[in-house]
DNA sequence: AGCACGCCGACT
DNA sequence: GTCGGCGTGCTC
């Protein structure tokens, strides 16, 4: 008998013989072997009766053999996460809380190695034994408090049958353990956070396995309390900032079941559950469940997999889905639930202002004057401005703008300090005092950042603006303001994030043109979903100015109606007519080289040659770049585009193995990048 | 990952 | 001459 094993490594499985009293049930289990002259843990991930690998005689044994991690569905779900973003199948072990898991195996086996809890819970099922905790001891409260539940349950049940019928299908489908991908699109934040209790709250004895995930580890202490009240001890955090003991405390948790609902960010998606009935994405367009290094997935689309290799259902929700999200749900691939209050929802008014027509540079009048306003009645206003300092320094005589001389970037001046930054290398000078063009005096500070939007509210107001500003080890957040505060706040946007449940009565939001002049096909969606995103921070009848030189852009025009149908149909034609995704599936090849970038390129051009013509297959680039990375000097992007996605990955396959095969480079690939 | 091997520049 | 930097390759 013979054992495929993999490690939490960047190799590939490798073959050990299995030892002649080991266990049968070998699959799945973390099994210690000889790798390089010393011990590593491993996944056992197939049993075979043959060796297929040539060299028979140097297979090693298998040394020890632990509890259970994985089970027939979790390795499917490795095997996909492997394959789909082009890593090796280590990598992907890894990124799968599997080093914690050895942690806990290995100590709990030296304890006492045939009472391994994860073995007891698999004998006697997953799913009895949290029913057994319910029902078990007759003498215990558990049984008065699930007669309880029940009848909450049943109330509910009629209650809601009711009200949506698509809410009970999602229920059936959690008691059924049927796979169903679900997307809301709810029309408040709150709504979201009431669609998840409802469903849990409702399910609460048919779930056995859940993950909840949020973007961020700020949205994570909230929503525990809520879940805490329905699941109590069942409830895990799980997320990249825990300790290192945390984290293994909260998969030892895991492994042992004594918590099976889950939540946390982006990596809990990977979270060693044996079993899942139920997944969600809130907020499921944010971009921070794209990974950008090590194993690149996806947790969104991760979690669409995982629930349809589990049998479980999956919710995304959004108050503005992703137009990926939106195009799967006209396909029939997620089922839309629509939000009830949709139609007659009461808004902030959006008011787009045209600064071109007015002789000013910074904030117009009416925003002034609505901030004048704010100010007397002692409310709060919120200021997004996207560039940090005071301004850029311009020469009045012949135009030119003072620009780092290593990077060729724009200088930022910081009045506070009297400096001019690099926002590139960093590179730090004393301000300016001639022109580098005409050597002229006449420099005067132009657009404005922050600390100049700042000032200039504070010399029109008579009031002191509060700054928030992302710097290293301190983080200012509007929490620390008392309530009865009189708050102006000026950040970049980061500040909107720092501000929770704080209604506003007005934002402005200074860098709209920047927000729409992005380089990437997605940049339209990103700019509708950030105003949208404000627009919750904002009391109902408030208001969100957007200051713009363009009004005319017609994404604003569904951005100020909360055009949604408008915004996607427009958005979808485009992607359409210019083949991006959701129409097509692309995949990108960053190549990051040293010196010598003619004979790489040269190399590179050579390889990418081949694939230049094949059917079906569109390939941009290559485009080098200067490196952001330290240590190299030039990435080279290369794009690769199909609709066909089997035929992509293979071909990325392909070219992935060829391009590594060159030296001094270093590739990484991004499956479905969010960035390009 | 981690270890060996091998190729180049610096140095008692 | 040799020491040690790190780039490359392999691990059942």
């Amino acid at each position: 008998m013979y054992a495929d094993v993999v490690f939490p490594l960047k190799i590939s499985p490798l073959t050990y013989k299995v030892p002649k009293d080991a266990q049968n049930d070998l699959k799945g289990r973390i099994v210690k072997a000889p790798l390089m002259g010393k011990a590593y843990y491993g996944l056992v991930i197939s049993v075979t009766e043959e060796a297929e690998i040539k060299e028979k005689k140097n297979i090693k044994e298998i040394l020890n053999v632990h509890c259970h991690f994985a089970s027939e569905s979790t390795l499917l779900f490795l095997k996909w996460l492997s394959d789909y973003y082009l890593m090796p199948m280590g990598i992907a072990l890894k990124s799968s809380f599997f080093e914690e898991a050895v942690k806990t195996a290995v100590s709990k086996s030296s304890q006492s190695p045939t009472n391994n809890p994860r073995q007891r819970i698999l004998g006697a099922g997953f799913g009895d034994k949290k029913i057994a905790r319910f029902f078990g001891d007759p003498n215990h409260q558990g049984a008065q408090q699930v007669e309880r539940l029940a009848i909450k349950a049943k109330n509910n049940e009629e209650k809601i049958k009711a009200e949506n019928s698509e809410l009970l299908l999602i229920y059936n489908c959690i008691k059924n353990k049927n796979y169903k991908s679900f997307l809301y699109h709810a029309s408040s934040i709150s709504q979201e956070y009431f669609l998840l209790n409802e469903v849990l709250d409702k399910c609460r004895l048919s779930m056995h396995g859940a993950i909840i995930l949020v973007p961020e580890i700020s949205q994570i202490e909230g929503l525990a309390s809520m879940l805490k009240n329905i699941f109590d001890e069942r409830v895990c955090v799980l997320h990249s900032n825990l300790t290192k003991k945390k984290r293994i405390d909260a998969i030892t948790r895991i492994i042992a079941g004594q918590s099976d609902v889950i939540l946390g960010t982006r990596s809990a998606m990977l979270a060693p559950l044996m079993n899942i009935s139920f997944i969600t994405v809130l907020n499921e367009h944010n971009h921070s469940y794209k990974g950008e290094e090590g194993l690149r997935y996806n947790a969104r689309d991760a979690a669409v997999m995982r629930g349809f290799i589990e049998k479980s259902s999956v919710l995304l929700s959004s108050i503005c889905p992703s137009a990926e999200s939106i195009y799967n749900a006209k396909i029939g691939k997620y089922t839309t639930l629509v939000s009830n209050e949709q139609t007659d929802l009461k808004r902030p008014k959006i008011k787009i202002v045209d600064i071109k027509k007015e002789n000013v540079s910074t904030i117009s009048r009416d925003i002034l004057k609505e901030a004048k306003n704010i100010a007397s009645k002692g409310g709060r206003f919120l200021f997004l401005v996207n560039k940090k300092g005071y301004s850029l320094i311009r020469c009045e005589d012949c135009g030119h703008v003072a620009q780092c001389n290593k990077c060729g970037i724009s200088l930022v001046f910081y009045k506070g300090k009297n400096i001019v930054r690099c926002h590139y290398c960093g590179n730090e000078e004393a301000v300016i005092e001639s022109c580098r063009g005409c050597r002229g005096f006449n420099i005067k500070p132009v657009g404005a950042g922050i600390e100049r939007i700042k000032e200039e509210l504070e010399r029109a107001l008579k009031i002191n603006a509060f700054l928030i500003e992302k710097t290293k080890g301190i983080s200012k957040t509007i929490t620390e303001l008392p309530d009865d505060f009189t708050s102006f706040i000026v950040g970049t946007t980061y500040a909107a994030k720092k501000i929770r449940d704080k209604k506003l009565d007005a934002v402005a939001i200074f860098n709209a043109d920047g927000l729409l002049a992005q380089p990437d096909f997605r940049a339209y969606e990103r700019a509708f979903q950030e105003v949208m995103q404000i627009s919750q921070l904002i009391k109902t009848e408030g208001f969100l100015y957007l200051q713009t030189w363009n009004p005319k852009n017609k994404i604003l025009r569904f951005i100020k109606n909360y055009d949604f149908q408008g915004f996607y149909k427009s958005e979808l034609t485009q992607r359409k007519s210019l083949n991006y995704p959701p129409f097509s599936r692309i995949i990108l090849f960053s190549i990051f080289i040293k010196k010598d970038t003619d004979r790489l390129l040269h190399d590179i051009q050579k390889i990418i040659h081949h694939y230049a013509n094949i059917n079906g297959l569109e390939l941009l680039g290559p485009t080098v770049m200067p490196s952001a990375m330290k240590l190299f000097i030039h990435s080279i992007q290369i794009l690769l585009k199909s609709k066909d996605r089997k035929m992509l990955h293979e071909t990325a396959k392909r070219l992935l193995q060829e391009i590594e095969g060159l030296k001094d480079i270093k590739v990484k690939i991004d499956v479905d990048p969010l960035k390009i």
